[in-house]
DNA sequence: TATAAACCCGACTAAAATAGTCAAGTATCT
DNA sequence: AGATACTTGACTATTTTAGTCGGGTTTATA
């Protein structure tokens, strides 16, 4: 059960974006540096993040993204959606009545996962990316 | 992030066995063909149950499989730890004080992984076999 | 005591997913 | 004009997963 680089690095690179979001918009070139993803992985990322509205993009020199929502009204939920970074636990079509194996009833262990499904989504309704650099500064103090 | 076969089978098997753990043992051979789950596979599985103490084999004709524990005692975290499906949600070491992006401070979401894995974790701590099992027949009245 | 059922264990492999790279653009600022 | 930076699709190497295969050993029971 692990994360993907693709839904670490979309949630670090925003974070890097909240950070440094002031009047201009900030380049991936300097977020590839500062947080040390390569940018040709990056520009894949903020396309999709682009296309949700999560952020906005202004083209040629000096260009770059800003966030297009506040800080505050991202969830982590939105980010990891509009990357397609899903939490899985099932096989079983969730629709279907088909069982993972193929009978007609659920397995046994298929609440279970359920559960854990909503747990994990849980955490990531709840935290926002104001949330996220807020605390980050408060431990800076 | 999504939950391997493996993991998913290791429960799905030790539900099983636990049902249907009355007096004789339970062959790999009928949880394979109940669960649908490859023999083979279940074979590679239940010697890493076996070596963590989780189950204990009984062998030759008529032999199989039965608990070791409790049902109430066997945790989630125990069967995922036996088999090896870890959380994990950051690439950087743990103890070492380099961060992922080979700096020297630990990135801006160091500490929101961290909290991710633990939310995970604290479900896996919190739900035995029996909980499993219970849940099931309630359902089933 | 022969036989079949079942566990034991290591090695190998096909398929899928991931984590990128590459290339050829277009827009905009200075 | 030139540089910077976003846009977009296609391609690829690596890693992980989910198995398979083969040759054991043990033990109940006919
Ligand atoms: S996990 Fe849904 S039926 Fe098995
Ligand atoms: S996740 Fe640990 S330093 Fe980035």
């Amino acid at each position: 059960m692990k994360l993907t680089s693709k839904g670490r690095y979309a949630v670090m690179a925003l974070a890097d974006l909240a950070r440094f979001n002031n009047i201009n918009p900030v380049s991936l070139r300097d977020i590839s540096l500062r947080q040390g993803i390569s940018l040709d992985y990056l520009e894949q990322i903020f396309f999709k993040l682009r296309k949700k509205e999560i952020v906005q993009s202004v083209r040629g020199n000096q260009g770059g993204y800003v966030l297009n929502k506040k800080a505050k009204e991202i969830k982590l939920t939105n980010i990891f959606d509009a990357v397609d970074e899903k939490v899985k636990t099932v096989q079983c079509k969730k629709e279907s009545k088909k069982s993972c194996n193929g009978k007609s009833t659920k397995c046994l262990t298929h609440n279970l996962w359920d559960e854990l499904e909503n747990h994990i989504n849980d955490f990531f309704e709840k935290k926002s990316l104001e949330d996220l650099i807020k605390d980050n500064s408060e431990r800076r103090i």
